[in-house]
DNA sequence: TATATTTGCATCGCACACGACATAATCGTG
DNA sequence: CACGATTATGTCGTGTGCGATGCAAATATA
């Protein structure tokens, strides 16, 4: 494929991946309104939910997401009163986030919310096997770019 | 697949596809600021690119983008001199967005982008017929959300 | 043990995204 | 033609993301 046509919109592997993610986004939005909570939010609620307490750092590490962006957003989730935050008694420095019986409470009311989202995604034109196939191909994604950039942090 | 697993983070499917989407931007990073340009501005060139003068709307319906998210991205476009705002003599409430000539001479310079990135993410365990089939999944859901949200709108 | 380095968290500034809403221009229908 | 509905753009407020930077606690090293 030529440099001209690899610069049109419809042959971006890139932007199709921007969208959707914005758009899966937005069809979260009515399910997690009714829980009072943001889709980041919910992805924190996730991993509190396997792990009832953990690190900012942690939870940054298994998201992906940097404490500047963990920081305030667990902050207002604090005030919705969804967890709590302690320093630990080991480390001074680290922040330890744990739910609350409110924020396990949510687990419950989410449990349909991933089969509504992932019956929204399979149609004629996507089969399961498409998804599982697609998230093989994400998370080796992942393995790549996450490396690379913690490769930038450590000049 | 029990409700309990569809919890866990591993076996999300929006998760990973929210974190490549991130991790790609960032992958993008470093060609976008030789040009002095962001991924959404990229965008914005991408259309122009292809049609030389568009309407805020047409930009936005091309990106799936709403005109409140455009509208500042592109005044700042137009502070950097990269493309120039015009009222339409048809109809006045329609702006016109144009390319400047320091708009169109970034083509060339990012013209080698797109297979840059596209080697980044090959590798052996994912080859150029897994992309494709991944983009065309992308495609069947941008189709399906976007036609929701917009009868979101219509209500 | 004193000091340099690293680590964990946070603040700041900037640029998106998007829902709610405002405004002006245009259109549709009687 | 009148006037209510629609359309195109924009502002405002809130919530992310993230690079740069700050700071205090912990660690490594001379």
């Amino acid at each position: 494929m030529g440099k001209e046509k690899q610069l049109k919109l419809e042959n971006q592997i890139c932007f199709p991946l921007y969208s959707v993610s914005r758009l899966i986004t937005k069809a979260y939005k009515p399910y997690l309104e009714q829980l009072g909570i943001t889709y980041p939010q919910y992805l924190v609620l996730l991993v509190l939910w396997e792990e009832k307490t953990l690190s900012v750092n942690k939870i940054g590490r298994k998201l992906l997401l940097n404490t500047n962006t963990l920081s305030p957003l667990i902050k207002r989730m604090e005030k919705n009163e969804l967890l709590t935050r302690t320093r630990s008694m080991d480390d001074e420095r680290t922040v330890l986030v744990s739910l609350t019986e409110k924020g396990l409470s949510l687990k419950d009311k989410a449990a349909h919310i991933p089969q509504d989202l992932l019956n929204l995604l399979l149609n004629e034109d996507v089969k399961l096997s498409d998804v599982i196939l697609l998230k093989k191909t994400l998370d080796s994604w992942i393995n790549i770019l996450s490396r690379d950039s913690e490769s930038m942090n450590d000049k």
